[in-house]
Parts: structure tokens; C-alpha cells; sequence
RNA sequence: UGGGGCGUCGUCUAAUGGCAGGACGUCAGACUUUGAAUCUGAUUAUCAAGGUUCGAAUCCUUGCGCCCCAGCCA
């Protein structure tokens, strides 16, 4: 795991003794399969804990009956093992019902909850807006006493669907909707997939998974950026319900990250389904889905998911990531780990008419070049067994009829063209040089036939093609697949239209703007052809690179000896093909977004109340700027600071409140007063000191609450412009970093930078910067 | 409209006041019995405008843009 920002507080954590180690858990819910961003999540959740040997739970956030399924937690839990998660610490929030009912229990007692008995619209209304804060309902304020009766009595099965539920008491008028009180369990009559009939309430997301994670000891729990406002509620309930005084330990936190999504895809379990449900792909496994069985069944590795989420990072931003780079994690593990042999998916017939005898040929499964860059010399065959090169052979038969691919062939070649044409020669991988002889048509005016000489070595071929034995080569289904979506993002091109969420449609939008239309057509395309016969010796599960077409494997549902059927787990890259493309006149590229250059439009000054106005005028009047001057006006506490300053120092003292202590004036934490700052600005003013020590000696004042001109007497700060000092200085950084020296020399001068941190750093922030740049211009030459 | 989160090459991600770096992609070249792989090189970015500073992606201000929140879903 790459350091990230949560790694950084895990570090802090440890290093201040807060936690002594590390437990993370990855709480997906049963409700549907899991996919690429769960995949991406799990590895957040579990390398983190790998990377400081700590643990990772896995936990079923099962605490909604509806929808969720043992079939569904089976499945998430078979494709975590399938990525490579040690998932032996398995957990189920279901577990802890009648705990989390011991917890709810507790607040009520302490007056932190009570039962709600309005309807579910009126609570809504309740809730009142962004602009207005809710109110109480009449049941807001219930004794403890029948808070406890009534919440005992929806327990036992008292009440309909909606007729009660317990509210957390928290504030109505919280800028947060989610602390207006939010809801903690609802009365819900429906068959838990674990719990079975035991319960009639369940308890809501907020409320049992800061708990769960309580009860399992989490230490730093990770979710995406949508909870970050329900963090206001984790926070609640650990001071409430589980504060270190109480369990002996901090209690865990919530972090949040971005979520990552891919191009030409989408992830969200409802699309998800939809595709399922009507049909465009034959199930949750389909090999065109971004779920996780769908790619273990195209054949993607567990070990290329990894590295895709590893390539990825972490950020505080949602992002949707260039499927480009979820093919090269793909492609680069299969090229290590597959071995090259022949298939051709589109067959065209070729008789090699001085060919008698047929011929066994022994050709190696690896070209030279990686046999060359195997560590050990070894390479695997189609087992996976590692064996010295020259024993990664098979055998491939020859044979006077054979087929080669369709698009080998060109009876009108394009220009660059280095495959078979008419009369012209290619060669045949492993095989030899070939030259058509003559072009045998159908008629619809296709080639059906080539009829061809194999020449010596010593003849000459631009190209190299692969094919396979007519007689001797095995039938297969090829099925190669192709991203599903024919636009980068389905989602945002869709215009927000979505028809599961009624009320944001927009009508004035045509109908086919809905995600749907985007299904690419071509995402599934079926061919027959032939495999060379070494590949029926082989294992199942092995995966092959057939050379110039791609990396494939046996469907693990549809293949049979029989009836071979490879699917393609992706292609090769193909420049040619991207170039043929580009050629054609076709106006697919769509235009590069133009770079806005707006002329920039001055930004206008805020405006101000007639209160502000006359302090504005007056600070302008003493020569603040009008940045700063606006800024003092529009808030009082800010120029409330300054209030005693003398007029003639405003101008003076005015830049270093608004841009070094603005924000712990807010924030009421200031430590630096007015009488304080006044000192230090003199000192900087008869040139005792530089403006960098005063910022950093603001700073060190704000964190220790010495006063600054305490701080630089004690420190004997001084801003140092002795040339001989200066020039010591200078030499000593020179003297450290000759070779940055020479890249100065050579051009590179934004190293100036680098040189001058360096000497400021040797000077302990002392030196006079200008009196520094005057001379390293000078030593530098 | 209230609150919150976020803006760095085409994409993802570094740089915690001091060299805007890496990966992927793209382009060009070398090599090649895979138009692959490999190797070499090039390309391109700090949302905008002001300010503080010797020096700003980073600090301050004002804008702009995107995302999340008013489920008894998670």
C-alpha cells in the first residue's frame, strides 16, 4: 500500500500511542454481488491491515432484511477468498441484534432516544428544510419510563410496519439533517436471511455499524466520502456509548475516501440488475460485468485486481479511472504468465500445394525474449509447472490444408500492409515462408480458398501470421468480448435521467438519453475456428496468449472437451488496428474538449452592510488594502483585534491578521495578542528580523502561547546578512550538492529554489533571503 | 437556497512554503519469426483572479466548477 492520507493518520495513531495495532473490517451488505468497487475497497480495508500486521474483519453490514440473501453473502465471501483476503475473520452484524438492542436500550435511559410515533411523511415535514431547522414532534419529549414500554412493546410484535420507530435525540436544528434525530430502529415485519423470525425491528445503518465496529475493536474504520456527514452520528455514539474512560480504549474512527469508478462502465447495484434482468448480459457473472465472478470467469487473475486497485491509490476524491489502466494490470501479469500458442478465430482456407507429408513441428511456448527475461531461466508451461526453456515446448503438426485468420488476407491491401495479398509472401509462425499463388472466391466475391507454396528460408517476408492445421487443428467457440458501454461514462452522458429514481427526470431531455441505449452491441461477438491440438493435453484452468489475437482461457461453464469454448480475457494491444481506424473517415473521435479560456472577469469585492461600510472606510483611510480592509469589516471579530492599535500601525499590523492569525481569531484560538504582534512587527520593521523568522516565530507563538519577541530573543534570532556568514553559508550547500550544481549550470535554474531552501535551512531561517539570491546568482555563476 | 466534501498532465497519483515527480495512455525511434512484449526519447498539468513571501500546488481572500445530505436504504 502506497503511503495515503489514512496511512498517515495511522502512523500518528501508533506513534502517539492511541492504538498499539491496527484492525480495519470491510462491511459490504448481502444484497447483490460484489464488483470492481468493492474490489478497490477490500484492498483499502485489508492491505492496510496487512501492511501493519494487524487484522481485517470481513462483516455482513446485514441489518436490512429486505434484499439480502445467504446466496449473496456466500458469493461476496467466495470472491473476497478469490481476491486474496484471509477471510477467516467473518462477522455478521446480524450477530449482534440483541447487543445493539442492550445499547439502544441504554440511551433511552440516559434520555438519548425516544419513540417516535408519527408517520413517516410527517417526520419528513418534521425535519423542516436547508433553510429551516425541524421540529420537535409531540412524542419528542416521552418519559423514559414509556420510551422503554414502547420500545419493549415493538420488539414483541406489538405494532405495524411504521407505527413506532426509536429516534436518536439529537439536535433538530443542526445545519446536519443527519443529526436531526435521526432514526435508529424500525418496526419491520420481514424474514432476516440469518435471524430468520426472531426480530421485528431492525436497527439502521447509523446506528449499528458505529456499534459493530465498537464490539469488534475496530481501530480506524474506512468508508467512501457519501458518509462523511454521518460521521457526526459515529462520533455521537462513541461519546455516548463507548468513551475510553469507560472501555479502556480509544474508541475507533471513521474515515472516508473517494470512490473510484471505471470508464465504460457502470457499478451500481440497481444498473447492475437492470442489465441482468433484461437480458443484455446472461447474468451476474457475465463476463462483460464488472463484477468479481464475472471476471474470475473471463479469466482475469486475482493477482492483476490487485494490482489494478493497487495502481489506483486512494484520495479524498471521487474519481472515474481510465480503463486503460485496468488493461495494463491485466495484460501485464498475463504476458508472464501465459503461454503463447496458435488459434485462429476467423478461419480462411489455405492448401500448401507443395506440401506432401505432413510435418510435426516443435515450437517453443515463449519467445526468446521473455525466456531471456525469466529471473531463473524457467518458464511455465500451460500447468503453471516452471520448467527450463528449452523443455517449454509442444508440438504443433503441419499439414497441407490449413486455416489462417480472415483478416490476414487482403485481395486490395491498404497501404502498410503486412500480412498475405495476392502473389505476395508471409510468413507462417514457426513454420516458413509461404507465397499465394492463387486467390479461390465464393460467390458473393469473398476468398474461400488460397492456394499457396511454401518457399525455403531464404525467401523474403515482411510479415508473420499465425495459423493452424486444417485437419489436425480442434473446432472451438470463441467468444470475445468487448467493453460494455460504447461511451466512457454511461452514467453522466445519460443526463441524469434515471428511471429508478423518480422526481429528477428531466423532460425536456429525449427519452434515449438513458443509460441503456449506451449498451455497446458488440460488447459479446461469437466466432468458430481452430486451436492447436497441443491444448487438449492441458489443464482446464490454464490461461494461453494465442499469439496476435490475445489471451484466453476455457470457460469454466460452457467448455467441454468436447466442445471446446474459449473466452478472451482481453486483447493484445493493437496499434495497426488503431491506425486502420484513424484512416477510415469515420467522425467517431469526438472533438478535444476545448480548453476554456475565458477572459477573466474581475472578481468583485463582496458587498458591505451599512454597519461594515464606515469601518471599511476608515481602514482604508490608514492604508489597509482593500482586500484586507473588506475582510476586517465583513467580520467583527477579525477587527475587533485590531481595535487599540494606533491608526498609524494599522497598515502594518492589518496583512498579518488576515493571513496569519485570521484563522485561530475564528476559531478561538488565538494565543498571539495584539500588544504581542505589535512587538514583532517592529522588530521586522528596524530590520532585526526577516519576515520569515516572524512567521515562523507567529506560528511557534500560537502553538506554545510564548510571546513571539520572547521566542526570538531566547533563540537569539537575527537576520543574518553578513556577506562573509552568507557566503560560508552558500559554499557549504554548493560544497553538499555538486551534482545539482552542474544540472544549474547546465540550464536547470528553477534549482535556484532548491538552493535557497537549503541555505535558509543551514541558517536556521536567518539568512537574509535577498542578500542570499544576490549571492548565489553570484557563486553560481 | 443551509450544511458538508473535493478541484495537479488525456487518466490515476506524488510533492506537507524551496527541482511540479511517477505510473498508465499517446506520439516518434530502435529491436522483433506476435503490428505484441522489450528498450530509448518526446509530449502534456497545479480551476480562476487577487494577496502574503526572496520563493506558493501548498498560506490568506474572493470567485467558479463538480459531488454528497431533507429513506423507517446502506
Amino acid at each position: 500500500m502506497a503511503p495515503n492520507f489514512i496511512t498517515e493518520i495511522i502512523d500518528a495513531d501508533l506513534q502517539a500511542g492511541r492504538h498499539t495495532r491496527v484492525v480495519t473490517r470491510f462491511p459490504p451488505e448481502p444484497n447483490g454481488y460484489a464488483h470492481l468497487g468493492h474490489a478497490f475497497a477490500s484492498y483499502l480495508d485489508f492491505m492496510t491491515a496487512l501492511d501493519y500486521r494487524g487484522v481485517c474483519h470481513l462483516r455482513m453490514d446485514d441489518t436490512n432484511p429486505e434484499g439480502e440473501t445467504q446466496e449473496y453473502a456466500d458469493s461476496i465471501i467466495r470472491d473476497m477468498q478469490w481476491v486474496g483476503w484471509d477471510t477467516s475473520r467473518l462477522f455478521y452484524a446480524s450477530d449482534y441484534y440483541e447487543q445493539l438492542y442492550g445499547y439502544a436500550v441504554e440511551l433511552i435511559r440516559k434520555g438519548l432516544a425516544y419513540v417516535e410515533s408519527v408517520s413517516a411523511e410527517e417526520m419528513a415535514r418534521l425535519r423542516g428544510t436547508v433553510e429551516q431547522p425541524g421540529t420537535p414532534s409531540p412524542y419528542r419529549d416521552r418519559g423514559v419510563e414509556e420510551n422503554l414500554e414502547l420500545f419493549g412493546r415493538m420488539r414483541a410484535g406489538e405494532f405495524k410496519n411504521g407505527e413506532h420507530a426509536l429516534r436518536a435525540k439529537i439536535d433538530l436544528a443542526s445545519p446536519n439533517f443527519k443529526l436531526r434525530d435521526p432514526v435508529l430502529y424500525r418496526v419491520l415485519h420481514a424474514r432476516h436471511y440469518r435471524t430468520e423470525d426472531a426480530w421485528c425491528i431492525y436497527p439502521m445503518y447509523d446506528f449499528a455499524h458505529p456499534i459493530s465496529d465498537a464490539i469488534e475493536g475496530i481501530t480506524h474504520s474506512m468508508c467512501s466520502l457519501e458518509f462523511v456527514d454521518n460521521r457526526a452520528i459515529y462520533d455521537w455514539l462513541m461519546d455516548n456509548l463507548f468513551p475510553a474512560e469507560k472501555t479502556g480504549r480509544t474508541p475507533p474512527r471513521q474515515y472516508e475516501f473517494g470512490r473510484r469508478s471505471m470508464e465504460y462502465t457502470v457499478v451500481s447495484k440497481r444498473k447492475l440488475r437492470r442489465l441482468v434482468r433484461e437480458g443484455v448480459v446472461t447474468g451476474w457473472d457475465d463476463p462483460r460485468m464488472p463484477t468479481l465472478s464475472a471476471m474470475r470467469r473471463r479469466g482475469v487473475t486475482p493477482e492483476s485486481v490487485r494490482a489494478f486497485a493497487s495502481k489506483i491509490g486512494v484520495s479524498r476524491t471521487n474519481r472515474t479511472v481510465d480503463l486503460a489502466l485496468f488493461e495494463n494490470a491485466v495484460r501485464e501479469d498475463l504476458s508472464t504468465r501465459a503461454p503463447r500458442v496458435l488459434a485462429v478465430t476467423r478461419p480462411l482456407r489455405v492448401i500448401l500445394q507443395n506440401l506432401g507429408e505432413e510435418r510435426t513441428l516443435s515450437l517453443p511456448y515463449w519467445p526468446q525474449d521473455m525466456i531471456g527475461g525469466s529471473a531463473d531461466g524457467r518458464v511455465p508451461l500451460p500447468s503453471g509447472e516452471r520448467v527450463p526453456a528449452e523443455q517449454a515446448v509442444r508440438e504443433v503438426p503441419l499439414t497441407r490444408e490449413l486455416v489462417i485468420e480472415r483478416e490476414d488476407f487482403s485481395a486490395a491491401p491498404p497501404k502498410g500492409f503486412k500480412r498475405l495479398t495476392p502473389g505476395g509472401t508471409v510468413r507462417l509462425r514457426g513454420a516458413g515462408i509461404i507465397r499465394c499463388d492463387e486467390v479461390i472466391t465464393g460467390p458473393d466475391g469473398e476468398p474461400t480458398e488460397l492456394r499457396a507454396t511454401l518457399l525455403g528460408e531464404d525467401a523474403k517476408a515482411s510479415g508473420v501470421i499465425h495459423w493452424v492445421s486444417a485437419t489436425r487443428g480442434v473446432k472451438a467457440e470463441f467468444r470475445l468480448f468487448d467493453r460494455l458501454f460504447t461511451v466512457p461514462e454511461p452514467d453522466s452522458e445519460a443526463q441524469q435521467f434515471d428511471p429508478e429514481q423518480p422526481g429528477h427526470e428531466d423532460e425536456t431531455q429525449p427519452v434515449n438519453t438513458d443509460f441503456m441505449s449506451f449498451v455497446n452491441p458488440q460488447s459479446l461477438v461469437v466466432t468458430h475456428g481452430l486451436v492447436e491440438p497441443s491444448v487438449t493435453r492441458d489443464p482446464s484452468s490454464a490461461r494461453y496468449q494465442f499469439e496476435r489475437v490475445g489471451y484466453f482461457w476455457r470457460d469454466p461453464l460452457d467448455s467441454r472437451d468436447a466442445a471446446l469454448v474459449f473466452n478472451r480475457i482481453i486483447t493484445l494491444k493493437d496499434t495497426w488496428a488503431r491506425k486502420a481506424e484513424e484512416a477510415e473517415p469515420k467522425a467517431e473521435s469526438r472533438p478535444r474538449p476545448e480548453k476554456k479560456a475565458e477572459p477573466a472577469a474581475p472578481v468583485a469585492r463582496p458587498a458591505l452592510t451599512s454597519d461594515q461600510e464606515p469601518v471599511f472606510a476608515r481602514l482604508r483611510q490608514h492604508g489597509v488594502t482593500e482586500n484586507d480592509a473588506s475582510l476586517l469589516a465583513r467580520e467583527p471579530q477579525l477587527a475587533a483585534y485590531l481595535e487599540g492599535a494606533r491608526d498609524a500601525q494599522l497598515a502594518e499590523l492589518a496583512p498579518w491578521v488576515v493571513n496569519d492569525l485570521a484563522t485561530a481569531i475564528r476559531e478561538g484560538t488565538n494565543r498571539v495578542g495584539m500588544k504581542e504582534l505589535t512587538a514583532l512587527v517592529a522588530l521586522l520593521a528596524e530590520g532585526s528580523i526577516s519576515a520569515r523568522i516572524a512567521k515562523d516565530v507567529l506560528a511557534e507563538a500560537q502553538a506554545s502561547g510564548e510571546a513571539p519577541a520572547t521566542i526570538v530573543e531566547r533563540k537569539g534570532l537575527r537576520v543574518v546578512s553578513d556577506e562573509g556568514q552568507l557566503r560560508a553559508a552558500i559554499q557549504g550547500v554548493l560544497d553538499a550538492n555538486p551534482a545539482k550544481v552542474a544540472e544549474y549550470r547546465g540550464g536547470k535554474k528553477g534549482l535556484t529554489g532548491f538552493f535557497t531552501g537549503q541555505v535558509m535551512r543551514a541558517t536556521n531561517g536567518q539568512a537574509d533571503p535577498k542578500a542570499v539570491a544576490r549571492l548565489l546568482g553570484e557563486m553560481l555563476g
